[in-house]
RNA sequence: GGCCCUAUCGUCUAGCGGCUAGGACGCCAGGUUCUCAUCCUGGAAACCCGGGUUCGAUUCCCGGUAGGGUCACCA
């Protein structure tokens, strides 16, 4: 029994962009703490002066804090100003000779000679538990006396791990697959400095769709593609969560309080699951169709796309809003769609073939002309208060003449396109006066 | 290759000795207003293999196979 508050935390490296793996196990850390009471740390891992940037921490900061995940005191520990702390713990271990400096030629320049500092390895089996696994045991013969720091003023990843976790009494330690094996040595180092073992959980790896690991290769890795495809933060925090966790349960859908409430290790997956764009972008829709109709207007930047067509107006775009809505699960789709002209209807007169308004079963267009007329003459009375109201004026003259033979020519006339929303949604759209022009227009194209 | 981890539909998963093996994404078919999209209904689709243990294994144990991770003076 503990009682120890827990403490979890997302030791990020800012050696490059923040990757959905590194997001995936921030929101386990924070959901764990979430759900104990208690507070996830987030510690910067700069200690490779090389490759380290202070750009790469703030895009991990930021696209963490997007995400809504919070640390404890909006802290940012970096192990790059902790040297003295990790300094005094190597000193420590040299005089007690669990630790000692060793001369040797350096990796880099074999021609140089370095003073490392290796740790006396007591060469015994290290069995730890697991919370998701179970019990896991290594040899640590094999290791050898491994390297802790390169100098007394520059430790090494695995040493200031351990110092820190230490330090800053991290309860639970709760990271990916591929640190397994290297939780054995950290435990050495743990036992030499006389820390306490935390709880271990690793994590099942996200993976590519060949089951490899995720890479640049297999497209997106970074969170900011995502952000800039369009992926809402409530469908990338659900999606993720559903990624090696379940409910139990067939509820898919979790906002991230709801998840923090219910997450439980139990319930993590031991084996790899493959980053499945697809079921990702159904998400996405889902929490599309939450928006409100100001926000995804917002979403979209729909104005900036549409404003400089002839026809545009606040209103239209109002009202296409929900035809816009339905037909698309990203803001991506919806740039591609547009730039393809499928909305191009609402706010410019439609240039289109004439032959496009013969429905397939009329022997020639001019058996249009007739119908186009009459369409005119009965949405002149019209109620265009809603495509419903639209329809109900029409339908009965439809189902008369037939569906195809009136409202093919009529969605032509109005769209100029061989698919689009139905012709009543149209009509509602465009407006009383231009929906008449229109077909006006199709008429006039018939005849000349 | 050594060590370690893993193994239910194509994918994410439910299952914790006895189930017609459930759900979701995707796919296919049908329907809802002509087209497209949405939506609805239905369908195809899985327990890696071999031994045990047991009255009974998808479930427990062992072995095999396959996949993954890791073997730095990176993190």
């Amino acid at each position: 029994m503990d009682h120890k508050p827990v403490v979890t935390r997302i030791p990020p490296s800012p050696t490059g962009r923040l990757h959905i793996g590194t997001v995936r196990t921030a929101l386990f850390n924070y959901l764990f703490a979430e759900k104990h009471g208690g507070h996830m740390i987030f510690r910067s891992e700069d200690t490779d002066q090389a490759r380290s940037k202070r750009e790469y921490e703030e895009e991990i900061i930021a696209g963490l804090s997007w995400l809504g995940l919070r640390w404890q005191n909006e802290t940012i520990y970096r192990q790059s100003e902790r040297t003295a702390i990790y300094k005094t713990y190597l000193e420590k271990l040299i005089a007690a000779g669990t630790a000692y400096a060793s001369k040797e030629p350096s990796k880099q320049n074999p021609e140089e000679m370095i003073e490392v500092i290796r740790l006396k390895n007591p060469n015994k089996a290290i069995t730890f538990l697991d919370e998701i696994r179970g019990e896991i045991t290594f040899d640590t013969t094999e290791l050898g006396d491994f390297v802790i720091a390169r100098s007394i003023e520059d430790a090494l990843y695995h040493f200031t791990v351990v110092v820190d976790d230490h330090e800053m009494g991290i309860t639970h330690v709760i990271r990916g697959e591929d640190h397994i094996s290297n939780t054995p040595r950290q435990i050495l180092i743990q036992e030499a400095i006389g820390a306490t073992r935390p709880h271990y959980a690793h994590l099942p790896l996200i993976l590519a769709p060949d089951r490899s690991k995720m890479s640049k290769r297999h497209g997106a890795v970074a969170l900011i593609e995502y952000q800039k495809e369009g992926f809402l933060k409530e469908a990338i925090v659900n999606y993720l969560a559903l990624l090696g966790w379940s409910p139990g349960t067939d509820q898919e859908f979790f906002s991230l309080e709801e998840l923090a409430e219910r997450f439980d290790l139990a319930q993590v997956q031991k084996g790899g699951a493959i980053f499945d764009k697809q079921k990702f972008t159904w998400f996405n829709r889902h929490y599309l169709a939450q928006l409100s109709d100001d926000e995804l207007r917002a979403y979209l930047a729909a104005e900036e796309f549409f404003s400089a067509l002839p026809q545009f107006s606040n209103e239209r775009l109002e009202k296409l809003l929900p035809t816009i809505r339905e037909r698309i699960s990203t803001k991506k789709e919806f740039e591609e769609q547009a730039k393809a002209g499928e909305y191009h209807f609402a706010f410019a007169v439609p240039d289109y073939e004439v032959s496009l308004l013969k429905w397939k079963k009329d022997e020639t267009v001019a058996s249009a002309a007739p119908r186009l007329l009459h369409l005119k003459k009965l949405l002149t009375v019209a109620d265009f208060s809603s495509p419903e109201a639209v329809k109900g004026a029409i339908w009965p003259y439809a189902e008369e003449v037939g569906k195809g033979e009136v409202l093919w020519p009529l969605r032509v006339a109005l769209s100029g396109r061989e698919q689009s929303p139905d012709p009543f949604t149209l009509a509602f759209i465009l407006g009383q006066e231009e929906t008449e022009s229109r077909l006006q227009f199709a008429y006039d194209k018939i005849a000349a």
